[in-house]
DNA sequence: ATCCTTGCCGAAACCGGTTTCGGCGTTCAC
DNA sequence: GTGAACGCCGAAACCGGTTTCGGCAAGGAT
């Protein structure tokens, strides 16, 4: 089948070195030199180490697929992206596919990414993607509190990691980052600046973080004395429209905010609309922290003092966790979080004693 | 080798269909059924369609990882993503992706991305790739005035289609959008508002649409009787800082533009910047036109009049066409192009007679 | 000395496909 | 009626690996 396209040379001529050419070069059957690579127990070690350095001196490297045939394991992980998010994700995927990618190729795996449009097609991808071998397990960004990704691959008996957690643990690995403590900490920040009536804008609750950024927020309130106000929290606003209609519901309340923490950079950027729409400025007037580190927020004016999560990192350390998995490590030492970092801009500020005079609280 | 992972089901119990299974299915060998699949001329008609239709029936697509150890072909497209872009493509690349495994899902492919960081990891990882069968061809985004992938890829064989244009076409397949034709449209709408002294804020030269849009510009000025004001071109500036430097210097030379053209929408974003800081108004002191379409243009204040290109459509015609080329289609029939969408939004507006009365040209 | 392990490796089957080759039965020309 | 050509399919080799099985030689126990 080697058709040579027109006008390219064969793609031949770099011929690739085979297990076949090891043996020869070794003196030894390929079956021997396979199992050495392998790590089979019944090879002398000092066979395995020739057979190391002549795989070394000749570059030779099994071909995936040719391995596939035999063990079903082709080298890849899979990642399916859902177009629906036309919130967020946006912004983070060249990072997070950064990190994917390099977390795999360090241990010479590839990510063979799909997208998919509606559930049904979800739920299809993923069957035809594992039934025809084309990923050994699968990324999961963006954990639902009840995955139906996790559940059809748990069935299915598929690897998989989640980047984000589950309530309930079983048959799930995972990364994620702390948003929880990111609120809390958000809400001590605004504390120490005399902030005592704070709102809160949570993302969608479908999303696990959801409740965890919720949580967080509710702690940070009970860890400064400050009562939480359930006419001050909103819930399901990540873009920047959804964050104005959520501000604006805040912020016409007769006894009103003096700062709001959102669990996503975009509503936050929506609440400063509102705020410009009702004469407030940001930082003095109204504060916001928020939790993402998107340039935009970064670029907005007054720049956005948020808590930015490291995405090309999470993709690193998904991918490596989702090859320990392959590779049948137990669940229980493949979950990892880690904390974002508080970026101090300048959308927050001491609170403004005056703000609001009229309906000033006598607390 | 199915060695089953702690607590998961076996992934063997959905045991696929084999060539095997249709061949005993259908009293038929193995390389009759493989054969009447893949359209050999020494095959019934009847029993071709007999196959066929039993294959549908069964459900049976061959493992493409068995056939790729036989055609050394795995039915998979490459991307290698430039980390070093921190600019542009991080915005578009969520879209462009879904449109890239659309295109190669529909043919049966699927795509597998790697990233670089620096030069020679690029050209190692394209070895490597096309080495282990990895991938048939690549997509190459964003192709340069002399791209290295295309040489190397030329070089080695390896079919592949390049988002943009080469001036040298040979050994090039490629889809394009015109953006010359944009900048030209653009300044045939600020010459219609009455325009006549325009500057243009140019991408970066190393990429080849930055020349053909700077063509597009000029003759746009040609087309409108205007002259072409060397002072009034910068070129370079992809980024918000890029864009606010360059058009800084516009803005500040005696006889400053009245409407910029800018190659890109971050540019564009950046001379808002420029011109708040000298007390300009977008839309009436300075109209300014641009090209991408990206959401920030969306919501800058005000909204930024721009060309849109649809990336998702860009991903899906790229996919095709490397498919066709892998499949050993001539070059000359997989070259395709077309046009940006003109968004008109509130960047532009008639222009102001007395806009800098004292530069004021007497023309 | 014999028997039984044990360590180590070769032989061969196998995985799921593709591709070459050869041969059978018809049909056609002469 | 015979030979050649042709249409169509089966048999078998092959691709590059993995894995099972068996056997040889060395060593230890008896």
């Amino acid at each position: 089948m080697s058709q040579a396209i027109e006008g390219l040379p064969d793609k031949q001529t770099s011929a690739r070195v085979t297990i076949s050419d090891m043996a020869k070069a070794l003196g030894l059957t390929k079956s021997t030199v396979s199992r050495a690579l392998n790590g089979y127990p019944d090879i002398a070690e000092s066979t395995r180490l020739r057979v190391a350095k002549m795989a070394r001196r000749l570059n030779y490297q099994p071909l995936s697929y040719a391995q596939a045939v035999k063990t079903g394991r082709t080298r890849s992980l899979g990642l399916v992206l859902q177009l629906s998010d036309h919130d967020a994700q946006r912004p983070f995927l060249a990072e997070f596919l950064a990190g994917l990618s390099a977390g795999a190729s360090r241990e010479g795996y590839t990510m063979t990414v799909a997208s998919a449009d509606t559930h049904d097609t979800l739920i299809e991808t993923f069957r035809t993607l594992t039934r025809d071998g084309k990923a050994d397990g699968f990324i999961l960004p963006r954990a639902m509190v009840n995955d139906p990704r996790a559940r059809i691959l748990s069935e299915r008996g598929v690897p998989f990691v989640l980047y984000g957690r589950q309530q309930d643990p079983t048959g799930c690995a995972w990364f994620d980052v702390r948003g929880e403590d990111a609120m809390r900490d958000a809400v001590a920040h605004l504390a120490t600046l005399g902030h005592r009536r704070i709102g809160f804008i949570n993302g969608r609750t479908i999303y696990s973080y959801a409740a965890l950024r919720l949580s967080g927020f509710k702690s940070g309130m009970a860890a400064c004395d400050l009562p939480v106000a359930p006419e001050l929290i909103v819930e399901n606003a990540v873009t920047r429209d959804d964050g104005a209609a959520a501000a604006a519901q805040l912020l016409d309340h007769p006894d009103p905010p003096t700062a709001i923490v959102c669990a996503v950079d975009y509503a936050a950027l929506g609440a400063y609309r509102a705020a410009a729409e009702r004469g407030l400025t940001i930082g003095t007037d109204l504060s916001i922290v928020a939790y993402d580190g998107t340039q935009d927020g970064a670029q907005a004016q007054p720049p956005l003092t948020t808590f930015s999560v490291d995405n090309r990192a999470a993709g690193e350390r998904l991918a490596t966790l989702l090859i320990r998995r392959v590779r049948g490590e137990a669940l229980e030492t493949l979950r990892e979080t880690i904390s974002a970092d508080f970026v101090c801009r300048m959308s927050t500020g001491p609170v403004k004693t005056q703000a609001h005079p009229i309906h000033r609280r006598l607390s």
